[in-house]
DNA sequence: ATTATCTATAGATCTATAGATAATGC
DNA sequence: ATTATCTATAGATCTATAGATAATGC
């Protein structure tokens, strides 16, 4: 069966939600149309349907896909507090800020995510919960669960304050929500991992 | 000068804005076309442009009047710590976020605000620093400028707070979201208030 | 007479589909 | 022979403009 080496077309699949991640946390979900997303791929777009069955079918694939990697990525850090502080400094960075279209795609497209189908909400939910459970597992090794409302807090810090950042026009003000949101972050996980 | 009493256009101009806000809300930016927008103040597209020059031009004066009426109302709210948990409670509530177009802005839009023009995230700036204030001015009233970061992380929380309970499908988690808000909340705002 | 709003439309872009083409493996 | 992709297009919607209309105040 399958010609074209049996990968051919499944690569081209994998190559599309790749490269519509990029576009998406860039442009915004509304603000990407899909012949733009299939050109970034080297694409027509009458390709598209061969693919996916809609651009609804699309967004919940790449919104599933990019928070299955961040989760992935999160449980590559190293265990405990460490682990968390390192995440903190990246996630909070100037660089992070200044390209959205390779972080997080919470910080990206979280507002849009909330006036998603629901398809695009499960994937999302999946994927988070995923991502609360890695930084409940560093803050509270012993007891995941207990750490739930302190993963919360941190995760919702991170993204508001990633996008307040970005939305701000004050160049000095953006600057101090990031330092101000890694001071904040750091306090919020010396206070849970000391306790208890 | 002026026909029509003198205010007439003034008025639909305001009744826009207004409607504007409640639809931009709860539609997304990229997702409200003009037409949609004047139907909703019970106009046709053709009058937009007797109003604003553009659809930027729109956006932007709505998301200053959004964040404009929401400093006003802040600083509305009984002053110290009082205020402050009472605002936590309407903020982190289920009608909130279930009702987007009547709420807050920010988890409307911030993100979408990010990848707007200049001239929006200038409005959006100074109606944010208007309400950082009114939450400084009560978490520190004798020196409101210390408790910067305290506002920043209590405002962002906020926002991610109901930007995920929004976006996620799972209605147990999205209130939890919502309690375990009002908890890290008031512990921020405690420990806040005690301090110092 | 003035002017706010409407009707009509241009031109671009959007999602989606149908049939043609070209590149592959047998 | 098969099939991934392309070309072409339909029909809807988008932002924006131009000229017509209708409601107002003098």
């Amino acid at each position: 069966m399958a010609r074209y080496g049996g990968e051919h077309k499944e690569a081209t699949r994998r190559r599309i939600v790749e490269t519509a991640g990029r576009r998406l946390k860039r442009d915004g979900i509304d603000g990407s149309g899909i012949a733009t997303l299939m050109a970034d791929a080297g694409l027509t777009n009458g390709a598209f349907y061969a693919h996916f069955e809609s651009k609804d079918d699309l967004v919940a694939t790449v919104v599933g896909d990019q928070l299955g990697r961040q989760a992935s990525e999160f449980s590559e850090l190293p265990g405990g507090r460490a682990g968390l502080e390192i995440l903190v400094g990246e996630y909070l960075s100037p660089a992070h800020r200044d390209q959205p279209d390779v972080g997080c795609p919470s910080a990206a497209l979280l507002d849009e995510v909330g006036r998603c189908t629901e398809a695009t909400k499960k994937a999302y939910t999946a994927g988070t919960k995923a991502i609360l459970d890695e930084i409940c597992t560093r803050l509270a090794p012993e007891d995941p669960e207990s750490a739930r409302g302190a993963a919360l807090a941190l995760f919702t810090m991170l993204v508001g304050s990633m996008q307040l950042a970005r939305a701000v026009s004050d160049k000095e003000l953006s600057d101090a929500v990031l330092e101000e949101g890694i001071r904040n972050a750091e306090a919020l996980i010396r206070a849970r991992t000391k306790q208890k």
